[in-house]
DNA sequence: TTTCGTGCAAAAGCTTTGCATTAGC
DNA sequence: GCTAATGCAAAGCTTTTGCACGAAA
Protein backbone atom coordinates (compact mmCIF):
# COMPACT_ATOMS: atom_id res chain seq x y z
CA UNK A 1 0.00 0.00 0.00
CA UNK A 2 1.00 3.16 -0.39
CA UNK A 3 1.21 6.21 2.40
CA UNK A 4 -1.27 7.33 3.23
CA UNK A 5 -1.39 11.56 2.17
CA UNK A 6 -0.20 10.91 -1.52
CA UNK A 7 -2.29 8.43 -2.31
CA UNK A 8 -5.50 10.42 -1.30
CA UNK A 9 -4.43 13.25 -2.83
CA UNK A 10 -4.45 11.15 -5.26
CA UNK A 11 -7.92 9.85 -5.34
CA UNK A 12 -9.31 13.45 -4.54
CA UNK A 13 -7.79 14.20 -7.77
CA UNK A 14 -9.25 11.10 -9.64
CA UNK A 15 -12.48 11.83 -8.50
CA UNK A 16 -12.69 15.78 -8.90
CA UNK A 17 -11.63 15.01 -12.64
CA UNK A 18 -14.17 12.84 -13.16
CA UNK A 19 -16.62 15.06 -11.93
CA UNK A 20 -15.58 17.81 -14.17
CA UNK A 21 -16.11 15.29 -17.08
CA UNK A 22 -19.65 14.56 -16.29
CA UNK A 23 -19.10 11.11 -14.71
CA UNK A 24 -20.79 9.82 -11.87
CA UNK A 25 -19.08 8.40 -8.90
CA UNK A 26 -21.08 5.13 -8.03
CA UNK A 27 -19.54 3.37 -5.25
CA UNK A 28 -18.26 0.56 -7.10
CA UNK A 29 -16.33 3.56 -9.76
CA UNK A 30 -15.07 4.73 -6.59
CA UNK A 31 -13.80 1.48 -5.03
CA UNK A 32 -11.88 1.05 -8.45
CA UNK A 33 -10.08 4.16 -7.82
CA UNK A 34 -9.29 3.81 -4.39
CA UNK A 35 -7.32 0.30 -5.10
CA UNK A 36 -5.73 2.03 -7.76
CA UNK A 37 -4.88 5.42 -5.81
CA UNK A 38 -3.69 2.66 -2.54
CA UNK A 39 -1.86 0.10 -3.99
CA UNK A 40 1.66 -0.05 -5.46
CA UNK A 41 1.98 -3.02 -7.07
CA UNK A 42 0.10 -2.30 -10.14
CA UNK A 43 -2.22 -4.41 -10.16
CA UNK A 44 -3.97 -6.63 -12.98
CA UNK A 45 -7.85 -5.96 -13.63
CA UNK A 46 -8.96 -9.47 -11.56
CA UNK A 47 -6.81 -8.80 -8.51
CA UNK A 48 -8.78 -5.31 -8.49
CA UNK A 49 -12.15 -7.15 -8.68
CA UNK A 50 -10.90 -10.32 -6.10
CA UNK A 51 -9.51 -7.37 -3.27
CA UNK A 52 -12.90 -5.42 -3.71
CA UNK A 53 -15.67 -8.34 -4.51
CA UNK A 54 -15.51 -9.30 -0.27
CA UNK A 55 -16.69 -5.37 0.21
CA UNK A 56 -18.69 -5.26 -3.22
CA UNK A 57 -20.76 -8.25 -3.26
CA UNK A 58 -22.60 -7.12 -6.54
CA UNK A 59 -19.18 -5.67 -8.02
CA UNK A 60 -18.33 -7.21 -11.42
CA UNK A 61 -15.18 -7.61 -13.49
CA UNK A 62 -17.14 -6.18 -16.28
CA UNK A 63 -17.54 -2.95 -14.33
CA UNK A 64 -13.69 -3.34 -13.08
CA UNK A 65 -12.85 -3.14 -17.11
CA UNK A 66 -15.29 -0.26 -18.38
CA UNK A 67 -13.72 1.84 -15.10
CA UNK A 68 -9.97 1.10 -16.40
CA UNK A 69 -11.01 2.11 -19.86
CA UNK A 70 -12.79 4.96 -18.64
CA UNK A 71 -9.75 6.12 -16.75
CA UNK A 72 -7.18 5.14 -19.83
CA UNK A 73 -8.94 7.14 -22.04
CA UNK A 74 -8.64 10.27 -20.00
CA UNK A 75 -4.88 9.57 -18.99
CA UNK A 76 -5.60 8.44 -15.42
CA UNK A 77 -4.16 5.29 -15.62
CA UNK A 78 -1.34 3.71 -17.38
CA UNK A 79 -1.66 0.29 -18.81
CA UNK A 80 1.04 -1.92 -18.96
CA UNK A 81 1.10 -4.50 -21.69
CA UNK A 82 1.29 -8.02 -21.08
CA UNK A 83 0.21 -11.02 -22.21
CA UNK A 84 1.41 -13.78 -19.84
CA UNK A 85 1.28 -11.63 -17.01
CA UNK A 86 -1.99 -10.02 -17.94
CA UNK A 87 -2.64 -6.37 -18.64
CA UNK A 88 -1.27 -4.01 -15.56
CA UNK A 89 -1.99 -1.10 -14.44
CA UNK A 90 -0.87 2.12 -12.61
CA UNK A 91 -3.36 4.85 -11.13
CA UNK A 92 -0.64 7.00 -9.14
CA UNK A 93 1.63 7.53 -12.09
CA UNK A 94 -0.02 7.45 -15.12
CA UNK A 95 2.94 8.87 -17.55
CA UNK A 96 5.14 6.78 -19.24
CA UNK A 97 8.25 5.47 -16.96
CA UNK A 98 10.73 2.33 -15.89
CA UNK A 99 9.42 -0.60 -14.61
CA UNK A 100 11.69 -3.71 -13.07
CA UNK A 101 9.55 -6.86 -13.22
CA UNK A 102 10.49 -9.98 -11.81
CA UNK A 103 9.76 -12.76 -14.00
CA UNK A 104 9.55 -14.96 -11.18
CA UNK A 105 6.82 -13.97 -8.96
CA UNK A 106 5.51 -10.71 -11.32
CA UNK A 107 6.46 -8.33 -9.08
CA UNK A 108 6.42 -4.74 -10.82
CA UNK A 109 8.38 -1.63 -8.96
CA UNK A 110 9.22 1.42 -9.91
CA UNK A 111 13.25 2.59 -9.76
CA UNK A 112 13.82 5.93 -9.46
CA UNK A 113 13.00 8.28 -12.75
CA UNK A 114 15.82 8.23 -15.45
CA UNK A 115 16.11 11.12 -17.98
CA UNK A 116 15.02 9.40 -21.10
CA UNK A 117 14.75 13.01 -23.21
CA UNK A 118 17.95 12.73 -24.60
CA UNK A 119 16.99 9.30 -25.70
CA UNK A 120 14.00 10.53 -26.91
CA UNK A 121 15.11 13.52 -28.64
CA UNK A 122 17.80 11.10 -30.58
CA UNK A 123 14.54 8.44 -31.24
CA UNK A 124 12.83 11.04 -32.85
CA UNK A 125 15.88 12.59 -35.66
CA UNK A 126 16.17 9.58 -36.43
CA UNK A 127 12.92 7.87 -37.27
CA UNK A 128 11.18 10.67 -37.94
CA UNK A 129 8.31 9.76 -35.34
CA UNK A 130 6.86 12.27 -33.73
CA UNK A 131 7.28 9.85 -30.07
CA UNK A 132 4.70 10.38 -27.68
CA UNK A 133 5.47 8.04 -25.33
CA UNK A 134 7.70 4.84 -24.40
CA UNK A 135 8.07 2.06 -22.18
CA UNK A 136 11.03 0.85 -20.59
CA UNK A 137 10.56 -2.19 -18.65
CA UNK A 138 13.52 -4.10 -16.87
CA UNK A 139 12.69 -8.38 -16.54
CA UNK A 140 15.13 -10.12 -14.09
CA UNK A 141 14.86 -11.81 -10.92
CA UNK A 142 13.76 -9.81 -7.50
CA UNK A 143 15.43 -10.27 -4.32
CA UNK A 144 12.91 -12.36 -2.54
CA UNK A 145 12.56 -15.03 -5.73
CA UNK A 146 16.31 -15.32 -5.36
CA UNK A 147 16.61 -16.53 -2.06
CA UNK A 148 13.94 -18.85 -3.20
CA UNK B 1 12.00 -7.47 -46.57
CA UNK B 2 15.28 -7.67 -45.20
CA UNK B 3 18.94 -7.87 -47.19
CA UNK B 4 19.75 -11.35 -48.59
CA UNK B 5 23.05 -12.14 -47.58
CA UNK B 6 22.50 -11.60 -43.76
CA UNK B 7 18.60 -12.86 -43.68
CA UNK B 8 19.84 -16.07 -45.46
CA UNK B 9 22.52 -16.18 -42.77
CA UNK B 10 20.40 -15.72 -40.41
CA UNK B 11 18.00 -18.41 -41.64
CA UNK B 12 20.99 -20.82 -41.79
CA UNK B 13 21.80 -20.19 -38.56
CA UNK B 14 18.89 -21.08 -37.10
CA UNK B 15 18.27 -24.61 -39.33
CA UNK B 16 21.94 -25.21 -38.02
CA UNK B 17 20.73 -24.85 -34.72
CA UNK B 18 17.47 -26.45 -34.64
CA UNK B 19 19.61 -29.68 -36.17
CA UNK B 20 21.95 -29.42 -33.48
CA UNK B 21 19.24 -30.02 -30.59
CA UNK B 22 17.35 -33.02 -32.59
CA UNK B 23 14.80 -31.00 -34.28
CA UNK B 24 13.32 -31.77 -37.55
CA UNK B 25 13.40 -29.47 -40.49
CA UNK B 26 9.64 -29.75 -41.81
CA UNK B 27 8.50 -27.55 -44.54
CA UNK B 28 6.12 -25.88 -42.52
CA UNK B 29 8.95 -25.12 -39.58
CA UNK B 30 11.68 -24.01 -42.69
CA UNK B 31 8.53 -21.63 -43.93
CA UNK B 32 7.97 -20.05 -40.68
CA UNK B 33 12.06 -19.24 -40.28
CA UNK B 34 12.06 -18.29 -43.91
CA UNK B 35 9.59 -15.57 -42.82
CA UNK B 36 10.85 -14.69 -39.35
CA UNK B 37 14.33 -14.12 -41.22
CA UNK B 38 13.38 -11.99 -44.23
CA UNK B 39 10.65 -9.76 -42.71
CA UNK B 40 12.03 -6.62 -40.48
CA UNK B 41 7.90 -5.70 -39.70
CA UNK B 42 8.13 -7.90 -36.35
CA UNK B 43 5.04 -9.72 -37.85
CA UNK B 44 2.58 -11.52 -35.66
CA UNK B 45 1.47 -15.40 -35.69
CA UNK B 46 -1.28 -14.52 -38.10
CA UNK B 47 0.55 -12.18 -40.79
CA UNK B 48 3.42 -14.98 -40.73
CA UNK B 49 0.18 -17.56 -41.18
CA UNK B 50 -1.45 -15.03 -43.92
CA UNK B 51 1.90 -15.03 -45.56
CA UNK B 52 2.51 -18.69 -45.72
CA UNK B 53 -1.35 -19.85 -46.46
CA UNK B 54 -1.47 -19.54 -50.32
CA UNK B 55 2.04 -21.17 -50.72
CA UNK B 56 1.44 -23.59 -47.81
CA UNK B 57 -2.74 -24.92 -48.32
CA UNK B 58 -2.29 -27.16 -45.33
CA UNK B 59 -0.36 -24.90 -43.11
CA UNK B 60 -1.67 -24.45 -40.11
CA UNK B 61 -2.43 -21.21 -37.19
CA UNK B 62 -0.99 -23.58 -34.35
CA UNK B 63 1.98 -24.66 -36.20
CA UNK B 64 3.20 -21.42 -36.67
CA UNK B 65 2.54 -20.79 -32.64
CA UNK B 66 4.24 -23.91 -32.16
CA UNK B 67 6.95 -22.77 -34.15
CA UNK B 68 7.53 -19.71 -32.32
CA UNK B 69 7.07 -20.73 -28.73
CA UNK B 70 9.92 -23.27 -29.57
CA UNK B 71 11.94 -20.46 -31.10
CA UNK B 72 11.27 -18.16 -28.27
CA UNK B 73 12.22 -21.37 -25.67
CA UNK B 74 15.32 -21.92 -27.58
CA UNK B 75 16.30 -17.80 -28.22
CA UNK B 76 16.03 -17.69 -31.32
CA UNK B 77 13.56 -14.93 -31.06
CA UNK B 78 12.18 -12.39 -29.24
CA UNK B 79 8.16 -11.77 -28.47
CA UNK B 80 7.06 -8.38 -28.03
CA UNK B 81 4.40 -8.27 -26.09
CA UNK B 82 1.48 -6.21 -26.81
CA UNK B 83 -2.67 -6.93 -25.63
CA UNK B 84 -4.16 -4.10 -28.38
CA UNK B 85 -1.54 -4.94 -31.21
CA UNK B 86 -1.38 -9.27 -30.73
CA UNK B 87 2.03 -10.55 -29.81
CA UNK B 88 4.96 -9.43 -32.61
CA UNK B 89 8.14 -11.37 -33.28
CA UNK B 90 11.41 -10.63 -34.34
CA UNK B 91 13.82 -13.66 -35.16
CA UNK B 92 16.39 -11.16 -36.84
CA UNK B 93 17.65 -9.88 -33.46
CA UNK B 94 16.29 -12.24 -30.71
CA UNK B 95 17.75 -10.20 -27.61
CA UNK B 96 16.34 -6.81 -25.89
CA UNK B 97 16.44 -3.58 -27.72
CA UNK B 98 15.00 -0.76 -28.52
CA UNK B 99 11.47 -0.42 -30.49
CA UNK B 100 9.82 2.40 -32.25
CA UNK B 101 6.18 1.89 -32.77
CA UNK B 102 3.44 3.66 -34.61
CA UNK B 103 -0.07 3.80 -32.82
CA UNK B 104 -1.37 4.66 -36.09
CA UNK B 105 -0.68 1.97 -37.93
CA UNK B 106 1.33 -0.69 -35.57
CA UNK B 107 4.28 -0.32 -37.82
CA UNK B 108 7.35 -1.39 -35.63
CA UNK B 109 10.81 -0.47 -36.58
CA UNK B 110 14.43 -0.97 -35.44
CA UNK B 111 16.51 2.29 -34.49
CA UNK B 112 20.28 2.00 -34.17
CA UNK B 113 21.62 0.30 -30.52
CA UNK B 114 21.22 2.63 -27.80
CA UNK B 115 24.20 2.01 -24.44
CA UNK B 116 21.48 0.38 -21.63
CA UNK B 117 24.14 -1.16 -19.85
CA UNK B 118 25.15 1.72 -17.67
CA UNK B 119 21.30 2.21 -16.84
CA UNK B 120 20.58 -1.60 -16.32
CA UNK B 121 23.55 -1.30 -13.64
CA UNK B 122 22.18 1.15 -11.92
CA UNK B 123 18.48 -0.46 -11.63
CA UNK B 124 20.16 -3.62 -10.47
CA UNK B 125 21.95 -1.51 -7.33
CA UNK B 126 18.70 0.38 -6.18
CA UNK B 127 16.43 -2.61 -6.72
CA UNK B 128 18.30 -5.63 -6.39
CA UNK B 129 16.95 -7.38 -8.54
CA UNK B 130 19.21 -9.97 -11.04
CA UNK B 131 18.32 -8.15 -14.62
CA UNK B 132 18.26 -10.65 -17.28
CA UNK B 133 16.48 -8.56 -19.88
CA UNK B 134 14.86 -5.47 -20.30
CA UNK B 135 12.25 -4.05 -23.14
CA UNK B 136 12.53 -0.28 -24.11
CA UNK B 137 9.62 1.17 -26.56
CA UNK B 138 8.70 4.36 -27.80
CA UNK B 139 5.29 5.07 -28.95
CA UNK B 140 4.96 7.62 -31.59
CA UNK B 141 3.20 8.67 -35.31
CA UNK B 142 5.72 7.08 -38.00
CA UNK B 143 6.42 9.81 -40.69
CA UNK B 144 3.77 8.02 -43.14
CA UNK B 145 0.47 8.40 -40.56
CA UNK B 146 2.09 11.94 -40.00
CA UNK B 147 1.09 12.86 -43.79
CA UNK B 148 -2.59 11.20 -43.51
C1' DT C 1 10.62 -48.02 -37.79
C1' DT C 2 10.39 -44.88 -34.44
C1' DT C 3 9.55 -40.64 -32.86
C1' DC C 4 8.37 -36.04 -33.63
C1' DG C 5 5.53 -32.60 -36.02
C1' DT C 6 1.20 -31.29 -38.07
C1' DG C 7 -3.36 -29.68 -38.11
C1' DC C 8 -7.99 -29.96 -36.93
C1' DA C 9 -11.18 -28.81 -33.48
C1' DA C 10 -11.98 -27.76 -28.94
C1' DA C 11 -10.65 -25.32 -24.87
C1' DA C 12 -8.71 -21.69 -22.23
C1' DG C 13 -7.79 -16.93 -20.86
C1' DC C 14 -8.58 -12.31 -20.93
C1' DT C 15 -11.32 -8.49 -22.42
C1' DT C 16 -15.33 -6.44 -24.58
C1' DT C 17 -20.20 -5.90 -25.63
C1' DG C 18 -25.48 -5.96 -25.56
C1' DC C 19 -29.12 -5.10 -22.94
C1' DA C 20 -32.32 -4.83 -19.20
C1' DT C 21 -32.17 -3.02 -14.55
C1' DT C 22 -30.65 0.24 -11.19
C1' DA C 23 -29.30 4.44 -9.33
C1' DG C 24 -26.55 9.10 -9.62
C1' DC C 25 -27.35 13.80 -10.06
C1' DG D 1 -36.91 12.21 -14.33
C1' DC D 2 -33.29 11.79 -17.33
C1' DT D 3 -29.39 9.55 -18.39
C1' DA D 4 -25.38 7.11 -17.33
C1' DA D 5 -23.52 3.08 -14.88
C1' DT D 6 -23.97 -1.63 -13.44
C1' DG D 7 -23.79 -6.52 -14.02
C1' DC D 8 -25.07 -10.63 -16.04
C1' DA D 9 -24.32 -13.55 -19.83
C1' DA D 10 -22.73 -14.07 -24.26
C1' DA D 11 -19.43 -13.12 -27.68
C1' DG D 12 -14.72 -12.08 -29.45
C1' DC D 13 -9.78 -12.60 -29.83
C1' DT D 14 -5.57 -14.55 -29.36
C1' DT D 15 -3.10 -18.42 -27.90
C1' DT D 16 -2.80 -23.21 -26.24
C1' DT D 17 -3.88 -28.11 -26.02
C1' DG D 18 -5.38 -33.05 -27.13
C1' DC D 19 -5.12 -36.39 -30.24
C1' DA D 20 -5.02 -39.09 -34.46
C1' DC D 21 -2.57 -39.04 -38.63
C1' DG D 22 1.46 -38.34 -41.43
C1' DA D 23 6.17 -37.70 -42.33
C1' DA D 24 11.37 -36.83 -41.12
C1' DA D 25 15.54 -39.06 -40.06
Amino acid sequence: MNDNKSSENRLKQMVERLKESEHRITPQRYAVLRVLCRSREHPSAETIFNLLAPEYPTMSLATVYKTLNLLKKRGEVLELEFSELGNRYDGNKPYPHPHVICTGCGTIIDPSMLDLEEITSKMMAETGFRITSHRLDFYGICPACQEK
